[in-house]
DNA sequence: AGCAAATTGTTAATTTTTTAACAGTTTTTT
DNA sequence: AAAAAACTGTTAAAAAATTAACAATTTGCT
């Protein structure tokens, strides 16, 4: 079903978008969609809605279009959102509580298994049913739970040290939040950053840049 | 100074990296780099380090390099962060208020002068100095201290509601954490979205593709 | 049943992005 | 002071990503 080549990342990164939109679509109860329709929505091309599915051996019919339930489901499955997963939130300062508090983990096959902070105040309290613990927790609670990622959510010259117990425990995928550069010192570790501020300064040029176009349109 | 041509966003896309690893330098009191050692550090080559900054008319010097302090106020003044700009915060739930505590908005010339909800527990209490407010007072609020951005965080039905009004009030750029798509209804608002989802189901798909690598290298 | 319309998968062309190459300048060394 | 080394800015080449084109197939209509 899949074709061999390596899927790029540009292609990846769509994927989850392509998700949600047809997630929406099958709420609204809509059966098929055209690439046409469905470029439409998401202002891409049609072709390039095309190229992306064929890379995975391509999910329609001519003269139809794609089954949106099966689509979605698809889709679902190269995300291997059906595979189950459990995770640890490291850090439950404000970022760390809202993540945990925020994110849909289970409809994406995660099961967040432990939280950890070393403030004492935090320690004890509840999210989601799970119990914050002190990040003197983390070696036994791994060794015992044997995670598959973790969430870093502390700041950066915490996450040195924590990821470097973290790694040791054998875990190999991160979910970073934090502006340490897992890769750097890890080449082998799977790292997911996200960077908020990268995408505030980001609309900050795009401000900035508007401004300067508008004087000189004066 | 600047050449003439349009930037292209992978460009803009990279400066705020740039910024964060100049910042850093900076602080650890490194006078001057060159392409090849920046890039090494940032995992880029020599050649897109010098190509991204020539988009701007080039900051270096042949045999020198680059002076790290003027190279970070360089892309600093790119991404229009020293003008001032200020920001209403809409949504005061665990992801609006991760977001006014954990960000940092001076940095970025960025000023939080209002922060909104619809919650009546939530009206009155204070954040980073800022009185959160319900949103039947955006109206009033933002004719008289007219706001340039906003930020979104609230569940997306909601989003439609308020970003009619916001945009009515003359906003035209938004940090979106939710899930509507501004920028459909709204084809001149400068959108910079923020799907955190998106990301860590990309990480899924590469956790996902890893496994099934390791199942047939056995 | 037969024909027009719709739509995919796929190949080709185009555009964008990245990488390489190198002339020209500055710094450092001897 | 001359030669070698270290760099940048810039142009050229290569690679990657996107868009266009079209044959093949299915649907829906008459």
């Amino acid at each position: 079903m899949a074709k061999s080549d390596r899927i790029s990342m540009s292609v990846i990164r769509r994927l989850p978008r392509y998700y949600r939109f047809l997630s929406e679509l099958s709420c609204e109860g809509v059966m098929r969609i055209s690439s046409k329709q469905l470029a439409a929505k998401m202002r891409l091309t049609a072709s390039q809605v095309r190229q992306d599915f064929n890379c995975f051996g391509g999910f329609g019919q001519q003269g139809y279009g794609y089954s949106v339930e099966q689509l979605k489901n698809e889709i679902e499955s190269i995300l291997g959102l059906k595979e189950p997963k459990t995770a640890v939130l490291v850090g439950a300062g404000n970022l760390g509580r809202a993540v945990a508090a925020h994110m849909a983990f289970e409809p994406k096959g995660i099961g967040l298994v432990g939280i950890f902070d070393r403030d004492k105040r935090l320690i004890g309290a509840t999210l989601r049913n799970v119990k914050i613990e002190s990040t003197d927790m983390l070696e036994e609670f791994c060794k015992r739970r044997r995670p598959n990622l973790a969430i870093l959510c502390v700041p950066k010259d915490a996450a040195q040290n924590i990821c470097k117990r973290l790694y040791s425990l054998g875990i190999r995928y991160y979910w970073n939040f934090s502006h340490y550069d897992i890769a750097a010192d890890y080449p082998d570790a799977v790292v997911e950053n996200v960077h908020m501020s990268d995408s505030l300064m980001t609309l900050c040029y795009r401000i900035s840049a508007d401004i300067e176009y508008k004087k000189r349109a004066e």
